[in-house]
Formats: C-alpha cells, structure tokens, sequence
DNA sequence: GTGAAAGCGCTAACAG
DNA sequence: CTGTTAGCGCTTTCAC
C-alpha cells in the first residue's frame, strides 16, 4: 500500500494539517518544517491521493478527451497536443473513442463528466441539443466544431481554402472539384464554404460532389465522379479521401498529376509517403489541442476566482469591446499549403 | 452540483446504504425498495461518484494505458481495443504517451498508478529494473514485450516470419534482407531470430542490415544498405520503415516489386493505400489491446479473491501442470501474412 | 505557524 | 432486509 498523508505526518513530527500546507500551500508553513516534512514525503515516495483531494476541492486534476476515431490520424495528433499540455500542467487526460458513433459519444461523455474536472469535445458528432445539454452540465471545449458560444479551437478554413486554389489557378486550373465530407460534419461545411468564397474570388469554377465518408473508401467512392465532372483538379474534405481518390485515379489509369491534380486537408504523416506525394493543407493538429487544454485549464481557474464585475473608474468603451471579444473564448487556428507532387500544370 | 447518494436517499426515503446497495448489490435490496431507489437515482440523473467510491473499495474504476508515440499508427490500433473491452466492463482509460522517452515513461506511470487500479504498458522502453519496481508496486500488463513473468500480451512472430519466408521462398528469392528496429526494442529482437529460424529451416539466406528508427526515415536510411546486400527481397521491421524503404527504393529509380520485393510488418491502414500496396504480417492489434484488458482485469479480480491454495483431495498432477501454465500470464497472438503488390518473383 | 475537528461521497461492518 | 456507525485520504475552517 502506498504511504498516505498520515505516514508522513507521523515521521516528521507534525500533524497532517501540516503535511497537506507544507505540500500544497509550502509559504504558509514555516521553513524548517516544511523541509521536515518535505524530506520525510521523499523517503516514503509519497504522492498525495488525487482523489481524495478531490473529493473535498471538487477539482480532480483529470480531463477527459472525446474523440470519434483513433484510427484516423488526424485524432492522434490532436491527442499528443493535449497530452504534452495537459502534462505541463500535471493534468492526466482520460481518452475516449466513439467510432464514430453519436450515441456512444453521449454515454462516454455522462460517464466522463463525473470525474474530470472538464471535457475537451473533438468533432463532436452530437446534434445541438445533446451539446447544449452537455455543456451546461460540465465544463466543455469543442474542438473543431463551433456552437453557439461554447469555448472551441477550430481551424479557419478561409485561408487555407484561398491558398490551395491560388496554387491551382496558378498552374491554369479553371474547373475544380470539391470532395465534401460526411452531410453532418460542421467542418466540412465550413472547408466547403471557404473553398466557394475562394473560388469565387479567384474566378475559377467550382463543381461540389456530394458527401463521402471521411475514409479512404470515401475516396475511392467519389473518384469516377470527380472524372465526370471534367475538373482538371479535385480538392478533397481530407488527406484520407485524398488517398482514396488517388488509388482509384490509379486503377483508372489516370495520372496524378498529369491527368488531374489532387489536394488533401490536413497533411497528416503519409501524405509524404504515398506516391505521388501528397499537395495538402496543413492543419496544426498538435497545437489545437494543446490550446484546447489551455482554453480549458483557464476556464476552469474562472470559475474558482471569477472576474470582477465591469464597472471601475474609467468608461474604457475599448479594453471592454476586447474583453467582450476574448469572452467568447474562441480560437481560430489556419492552415498553411504544403505544394507536393499531385498537384501540377493543369491538363489542357 | 451532481446528485449524490443523499438526495437520492431523501427522495426515496431510505437510507443511503440502502441507495448504495440498490445500486451496487441489488439482490440484497426487497424488490420494491430496489425499485423506489432506482426510481429516484433516474429521476435525478444519479450516478455515483467513482472517485468517492473508490476511496473506500480500493478500486477507482480506471486503468493506465502507457505507450511510446501514438503517431505510430500501431498504437492507436491498440488502444481502441483496450478501449471497447474497457468501455464494456465499464472502466475507464487514462492514455499516457511518452514520446518514446523512458524518463518520461517512468514518470508517467508514477503518476498514473496513484489513481488506476492497474497500468497496460505497451511496447514499454523501460530497462529491467525500472520494470521489476513498477510491477512490484502496481499490477501491470505488458504488451509486446515479455519480461520476467510480469503478465503481458505478445505476438508471435515465429509463425509470422516463417509465412513471409515461404512466401518469398515460393517467388524465388534466396537472399532476403532483414531491416532490425532499435537496437532495445524486445519485439525487434523477436522479429529478427524469428525470421532468422525461419530462414535457416528453409534455407534461404538472410542478411542483416542492421538497427532503424521505426519510422519512415528509418527505412529512408536502410535502404542502399539493402540494395547493396544484393538481397532480391527485404522484410521490414514495421510497416512505416517498410514504406521508407518505397520512398527510397523509388528516388533511385528501382521498381518494386520488379527489382526488389518488399515486406512490412504490422499491417497498418495505410499499408493499402500506397502504391505498391504493401505485402505484411498482419498482427491483431485491437485483439492485443482487448486481451491486455481481459488480463488486467482478472489479475485484479484475483487479487481480491485469491485462488485457494493447492492441496485439494486429489494429488492432479496433470491440472497442476495446466495451472501453472496459466499462472504465467502470458497469452501470445500470431500474425497472418497478407499478400499485396509489393512481392513478386525474384529478380534474377 | 500549527493542531483538532469536521466532512467531501461513498461503502462496509454491525446491529437490529 | 434495512438503518446506524465508522472511516477511506485528504483539505479546510477554526481555534490556539
């Protein structure tokens, strides 16, 4: 069994009021017995309970993260963001898988809630109730996904969107195909309209087809139409269905980028080890995650020591519109082009 | 503030034994109570507190998963099938990536064992030491390494080796090459005697071409080794160094499979999505990770009811023999070679 | 600056 | 079968 609070109080000569301030609160206690108590801690090996601490502070230390699928790679890096953050902070994150199901997201996000200290919702698949619900019960942020005013990191697809047709048109593409993604991914509305607010501004065609599966067979399903729309690029709502377009373009005997040129969104680690390699929009996975924790932690400190009310000395109309800004607590991440090798001089 | 086990017994009228008996231990409750309390527990969204619970019982509920770098397509695999058997016990799962540092490794799992009732340490990169402390003090399961008889979960890959050996065997090769993982990875260390048993009972020759990062550059690196061993085929420690070996074996012009054949290891989703697709050794990743749990779990299970002691009525030495097969705690999986383009006859 | 006492939410004896 | 009592490991008043 491990030394509880009592051991150490015991070796040290104190009373556990003691041990608990020297550890947690060490000013409030004098030097020498903190030293005192600090040593005797270390020779037990002791660490402080997590739950029963947070039995009484109501604070667990532990989050929780919700995600539809590990299996996609764009997940595990936001994962390693979270995590590397969350340790900084000495946070241990409890991670949950949903495959992609809406219903076991609700169940797995109940069973989180109670005993973490706040939720970080990637992609939530949930309808607006559930996640109006949820996010009245617990502390949540989205990431990915935007809603109403629930604190959220999402990527702003405007400029991304902008850059990979710029890139096209200037390689004389003038009809693009867009690959959309599943009909209830907010994400994949948002890549769609940025995509047709850049198209239009660029002056190039740009021909939606359908919804697929955020996979690689999405990919391949959406192939022979992208052909038949005589685009001479495509871009795709990911990297994955950007694979799939490619191994079915293959099959067909088309070349890439020859025949037709192809971007992803993402850039998740194989769209430098395919062949062709693939042209995608970065997305910074990592550091959306690690903002997402950050966005967290602070909300969480907020509701232990809220802001004062407005109303000071000065009117101050300015500091107040920032504020009211920052209120919203939501960040906007952007992606960056990364030019590969399917992408090329459009085809006649 | 969630409901607790009071303000159910209030609206229910009993006493919060009686709740917490209801809800845990039901057959000891009168049916009407039982249902007066489970009325009232949904009623109030009740559901207890783990934390609290796990205070008085020893049990938090939780599990540790600890592994080395969740970019690693392997890992992600391993933790959706910890994942679905843990979710189906109704245990939840702290997930703990340590960016292939053993220090970080370490410090990680001090701090996860506080607050699990057991750790799954996969492919851990601790030294023996280290090892034998965290298996003293926690119950561990190991995945995909063996160690001692700490109990844990590993593939075989003698099987595997040796199909890939006929395989290649059949095409016509007889010089293959072996791409070694890190020089202390324990399942780069099976891999290789395994393939090297396999070669030897089918004589064929095999050439080692000595250790690589088990990433894509790892197999970027290998690869003029490789071609310089004359070998007309090469087996990869993982899928990801075997994609490598493509990128590299392609930036020189080399065909695959006409010059040179190609096998991975693993069989990671990706290894169907680039051209050639890749020939490898499945391993039943999720079933890894959903056996790990099964294990833990029973492990613990067996820690608060003890099998009793041997010295029953009959002398069976014969079930003895069994039991102490089983009481080794090791349950080993093998891999199923999958055939795909990146095989072919052998060069001559 | 430090100790004694109370209690977080829950379960486990122990009586009845 | 059910209620009372005690206490898990910790923090936090409240006195001194």
């Amino acid at each position: 069994m491990a030394a509880t609070i009592r051991d150490v109080a015991r070796l040290a000569g104190v009373s556990t009021s003691t041990v608990s301030r020297a550890l947690s609160v060490p000013d409030l206690v004098n030097a020498t017995t903190r030293a005192k108590v600090q040593s005797a801690a270390a020779s037990l090996g002791y660490a402080p309970n997590k739950a029963a601490r947070g039995l009484i502070t109501g604070r667990t230390g532990n989050i929780g993260l919700v995600l539809p699928d590990l299996a996609n790679p764009f997940f595990p890096s936001v994962v390693k963001g979270v995590q590397s953050r969350a340790r900084a902070a000495d946070v241990a994150v409890f991670v949950a898988d949903t495959d992609e199901n809406d219903l076991a997201e609700i169940n797995l996000v109940r069973a989180l809630a109670k005993q973490v200290d706040g939720l970080i919702l990637c992609s939530p698949r949930a309808n607006a109730d559930e996640l109006k619900r949820i996010a009245a019960e617990t502390t949540v942020v989205l990431v990915n996904r935007l809603f109403d005013d629930i604190p959220a990191v999402v990527f702003d697809h405007q400029d991304g969107m902008r850059q990979a047709v710029a890139h096209l048109v200037a390689l004389g593409h003038q009809r693009i195909a867009w690959v959309g993604g599943p009909v209830s991914s907010w994400s994949s509305e948002q890549r769609g309209s940025g995509l047709a607010a850049a198209a239009a501004s660029q002056g190039v065609e740009l021909v939606q087809v359908g919804h697929f599966p955020p996979y690689y067979d999405g990919g391949m399903a959406a192939a022979d139409q992208v052909v038949a729309t005589g685009a001479t690029a495509v871009i795709a709502y990911n990297d994955l269905v950007a694979f799939g377009l490619l191994g079915r373009l293959h099959l067909r005997g088309l070349s890439v980028p020859a025949d037709i040129s192809v971007v992803g969104i993402d850039d998740i680690e194989a769209a430098t080890m395919v062949r062709p390699t693939l042209t995608t929009v970065r997305l910074p996975k990592q550091q959306a995650g690690r903002l997402a924790v950050e966005l967290l932690l602070s909300l969480l400190d907020e509701a232990v020591a809220p802001t004062p009310e407005p109303g000071g000395d000065s009117p101050g109309s300015q500091p107040d519109r920032a504020r009211a800004e920052a209120k919203t607590n939501h960040r906007s991440l952007t992606g960056e082009l990364m030019v590969r090798d399917s992408t090329g001089v459009a085809a006649r």
